[in-house]
RNA sequence: GGGCGCAUAGCUCAGUUGGUUUAGAGCGUCUGGUUUACACCCAGAAGGUCGGGGGUUCGAAUCCCUCUGCGCCCA
């Protein structure tokens, strides 16, 4: 059978995909097996597959399957979450884009659209992620606005208004005026920007005087209540308890005092505008201040703004200060960065702004979630440093504004009786709302007609910080069979960008309902950047369409490629040179199965001993490999552990152990060692197929037929034995001579079929059994030990070995003591500095026995070495 | 302005409680190679004194201080 020299990874993913799939390799159901569950980040039905799901996802999917190998019930739950925000923009444009206005149609029609949006294209990128190989459990798919999911949160919403959680408040919010909706803090991207920084003449009533205020924001002057000054300014004393006349508009306005003034900033006198800066909010309770809102909620200027009524802001900016300039109250404008808050999602410039919202109190449920992660470490972050930033976050943690100016979404269940503040019933549903109404007005009479739902709904993550437990209906439900079974969760594997907004809230969520942590562990992903640092962005054109990455590579390349260069928490510098380099350890992989199936096997040959000698060295080196790979994973060093694999395989495994065992050329090998070097292989497949599950799967089914049950998926991952530490080193010693050997044969050029000689002094009383080994690597004839220095030969060390390669009058003598004075040169330059540290009367005294032992061994060493160095020296006089 | 973190080979990063031969890996670079598994390959080499300065210690990449540069979070 002749296979192709080098590996296509097309057909076999689509193969191998929907053999997992149809065989159910995926599917998981309660059972006796221990649970090992990881929920998906849901990804926003909006989106497609970018470079940070394929990274995020391959992570995801290496610890499932590897804890699927490990005899877990593993389930992967994925699905996506509704993006309020970034799915009413799409709906709105493509209504827009096909003639029809957000405002010309109902609440019910606009949702009919976006549902019907939502099925056409949302959830692409889950079928992306097959393509990746991600095993996720495809029959669990959630969604956070499925009828259970929904419900969930409207029950969350009540629960916690009931228990005083939830309350009203006329707050500044972000106000978003592209997307009309309110945003978080969270949601909000501080930009630096050049600005201008306005000086402005004031009249002080009564008088001939004007004081000069600084502002960046003149047009907010429509909106000014007050004038502030620092109590101990001396500038300003004068000023005290009169008042000001706002230009232009003429109106009267106190000039207060507070401390809150910065006296070097501006003229040390400041506007006060209660109604558009968060600041002047607090300066305006404190002192009582009228507050006049001059926007609309599309930012533009409402009555307040006289003849700019209708017009936006930053036009108002511009016409309003060649006003005020024309009228002579403008002094000077200086340029002025400031930082200015941008929309996350529409990128447009933030708007303080007052106004009715919902919001959630979080001081309580901050505090076990503070406790979870740095008191009991029940929730452990990896890489441990963002606990830090975890900490500071919930420490200081303000509430949380939980309602959005949208439709889609889950709509808030309080429904409005009156006019009042107050006036409102929260409910599941309006028949329950009404009877609520009813009790609380204690009118009888009520009807539906007379209640009215909450226009409002709720930010996305009110939904997405129940996920873990949603998914599983742990909160319509909480005492289901899966949800006992799958919850806690095992692993979280998400960005740092979203710890607070995301990963904090689940874990305040699942203590708040199940006094529980909803998963164990927090693996925080690194940004994906270009080469140059840049974040990959679709404005920069810089991000790689990771379909065709994996049509290029194949997805076990990409998954090898991304994983390879990434440390946690690290970002991720991508180059498609590390998807090649993944591809490329395919396709080593591949050759290494085609040499191995291409040998003719006798049974009529015996073992050699040098063949024996490396199948056993390749079986301890694998475990000491084993060991520390699972040293890695239990610190969630997935690099490292695929690191140690791929130079295990690549090194260890083709380099050494298959050229070592690969018979002669046309020559058949012996049945023992094909069978062993075949379960090494199997081995080195087990440990591989978290990585790359593709070829393994398929170089499996290679070796030899297989039943489903049989499948590498659900294989057993390789169990942990001891080693033979001393046998290992013994073995590298061995490949040192051979280095030595090669290193000659390169210097001298003398080809690799010319069989030599190789003559030793073993000062250091190797076992010869490991001689076969290097004859057969480096074709020597049988190696002899001898008591003297060779003449006429090519020499090197190992340790205080000597070996000698006799050349035919070939050696040059000079060139020979070049060589010897460089290694005595860096031989009693080491000696000196471990002499030097024993003759240190204080670190023989101070240093732990064993260290100094160590140093003693060193200088032994050095010395034994110095001897030969100096022998072979005089010997070549 | 407040807080956190980082700085180790050309690049990207390891270096676990300070001590195992004058610091490791991958990639890249350079040299050689038509050894029929693989040039997506094989063999070999060069390359850092651990950002600068100071300190603690018998001993510092590792701990402390300081300076410089960079990043992130919050205001």
């Amino acid at each position: 059978m002749s296979i192709a020299t080098k590996y296509s990874p097309k057909e076999v993913e689509n193969k191998w995909y929907s053999y997992w799939l149809e065989h159910k390799f995926f599917q998981s159901q309660p059972s006796e097996k221990p649970s090992y569950t990881i929920v998906i980040p849901p990804p926003n039905v909006t989106g497609v597959l970018h470079m940070g799901h394929m990274l995020n996802n391959t992570i995801q999917d290496v610890l499932i399957r590897k804890a699927r190998l490990k005899g877990y019930n593993a389930c992967w739950v994925p699905g996506t979450d509704h993006a309020s925000i970034a799915t009413e923009a799409k709906v709105v444009a493509k209504l827009k884009s096909e003639g029809v206005e957000k405002s010309s149609i109902s609440r019910d029609e606009f949702l009919n659209h976006a549902w019907d949006w939502t099925n056409t294209y949302g959830g692409k990128i889950l079928n992306q992620l097959q393509k990746l190989g991600a095993s996720c459990d495809w029959d669990r798919v959630k969604f956070t606005m499925d009828d259970d999911l929904y419900e969930s949160v409207i029950h969350t919403f009540i629960d916690l208004y009931n228990k005083g959680k939830i309350y009203r408040g006329y707050r500044m919010v972000n106000w978003d005026p592209e997307a009309k909706t309110t945003l978080s803090d969270e949601e909000i991207i501080h930009q630096e920007k050049q600005g201008k920084l306005y000086y402005i003449n004031y009249h002080v009533e009564g008088t001939d005087e004007t004081l000069c205020i600084a502002t960046t924001r003149p047009e907010t002057l429509f909106g000014d209540t007050a004038i502030c000054i620092h109590p101990e300014d001396e500038r300003y004393q004068h000023l005290k308890n009169k008042r000001a006349i706002v230009p232009v508009v003429n109106r009267s306005i106190p000039i207060i005092q507070d401390e809150y003034v910065d006296l070097e900033f501006g003229t040390g006198c400041l506007k006060v505008t209660p109604a558009h800066d968060e600041n002047d909010k607090m300066l305006g309770d404190k002192h009582q201040l009228e507050v006049i809102d001059i926007f609309n909620d599309d930012a533009t200027l409402n009555h307040y703004g006289l003849d700019y009524q209708g017009k936006d802001r930053f036009e108002v900016r511009k016409l309003f200060a060649k006003e005020l300039e024309q009228k002579g109250h403008l002094i000077k404008v200086e340029n002025h960065i400031n930082k200015v808050g941008t929309s996350e999602r529409t990128g447009a410039v933030i708007e303080p702004k007052l106004s009715d919202q919902w919001f959630l109190k979080m001081q309580d449920l901050a505090k076990p979630a503070l406790d979870a992660v740095l008191t009991n470490k029940e929730v452990k972050l990896f890489p441990k440093k963002f606990e830090n930033t975890y900490k500071n976050w919930l420490e200081n943690v303000r509430d949380w504004n939980i309602s959005r100016q949208l439709w889609w979404g889950h709509r808030i269940p309080a429904y409005y009786i009156g006019e009042g503040k107050n006036d409102f019933v929260v409910a599941k549903n309006a028949d329950e709302a009404l009877e609520l109404a009813i009790q609380k007005t204690g009118n009888p009479t009520l009807s539906h007609a007379d209640i009215h739902q909450e226009e409002d709904v709720l930010d996305t993550w009110f939904s997405s910080w129940l996920w873990p437990m949603s998914v599983f209906d742990g909160i319509r439900n909480p005492e289901n069979e899966e949800f006992n079974y799958y919850y806690p969760t095992k692993d979280l594997v998400t960005g740092p960008d979203i710890l607070f907004f995301w990963v904090a809230r689940m874990i305040m969520a699942g203590y708040e309902y199940t006094d529980q942590k909803p998963f164990e562990n927090v693996y925080l992903t690194g940004i994906v950047r270009d080469k140059q640092r840049r974040k990959m962005s679709k404005s920069l054109g810089n991000s790689p369409d990771a379909l065709k990455l994996i049509e290029e590579f194949g997805a076990d390349g990409v998954r090898v490629g991304l994983l390879l260069s990434n440390s946690a928490g690290n970002d991720l510098l991508f180059d498609e040179a590390l998807c090649q380099q993944g591809k490329a350890f395919a396709n080593k992989l591949w050759n290494a199965f085609r040499l191995i199936q291409g040998w003719e096997v006798s049974t009529e040959i015996e073992q050699p001993e040098h063949s024996k000698l490396a199948l056993d060295w390749y079986a301890a080196k694998f475990q000491a490999t084993l060991s520390e790979i699972e040293d890695h994973f239990s610190k969630y060093r997935i690099s490292d552990a695929l690191m140690q694999t791929y130079k295990l395989v690549w090194d260890d495994f083709c380099s050494w152990l298959l050229e070592i065992v690969k018979p002669a050329y046309q020559q058949a090998i012996d049945a023992k060692t094909l069978k062993s070097t075949l379960t090494l292989l199997e081995d080195n497949l087990k440990l591989l197929h978290p990585f790359m599950p593709f070829v393994t799967e398929e170089i499996w089914h290679n070796i030899k037929k297989r039943t489903t049950n049989e499948a590498l998926i659900v294989a057993t991952w390789p169990e942990q034995a001891n080693f033979d530490v001393q046998f290992l080193k013994d073995f590298e010693i061995t490949k040192d001579v051979i280095s030595g050997v090669r290193n000659i044969r390169k210097e001298k050029n003398i080809a690799f079929k010319e069989s030599l000689q190789l003559k030793l002094i073993n000062n250091e009383n190797f076992d010869a059994k490991f001689n076969t080994v290097v004859e057969k690597l480096c074709n020597l004839q049988p190696l002899q030990e001898v008591n003297e220095q060779v003449e006429g030969a090519f020499s090197f060390r190992v340790l205080a070995n000597e070996y000698f390669i006799p050349i035919e009058g070939a050696v040059d003598v000079e060139a020979e003591k070049e060589k010897l004075f460089a290694e005595l040169t860096y031989l009693q330059g080491f000696l000196k500095s471990v002499e030097k540290k024993l003759g240190n009367e204080k670190f023989v005294a101070n240093a732990p026995e064993k260290v100094v032992a160590i140093e003693k061994q060193k200088q032994e060493d050095a010395l034994a070495k110095i001897e030969t160095v100096k022998t072979s020296l005089e010997a070549l006089n």
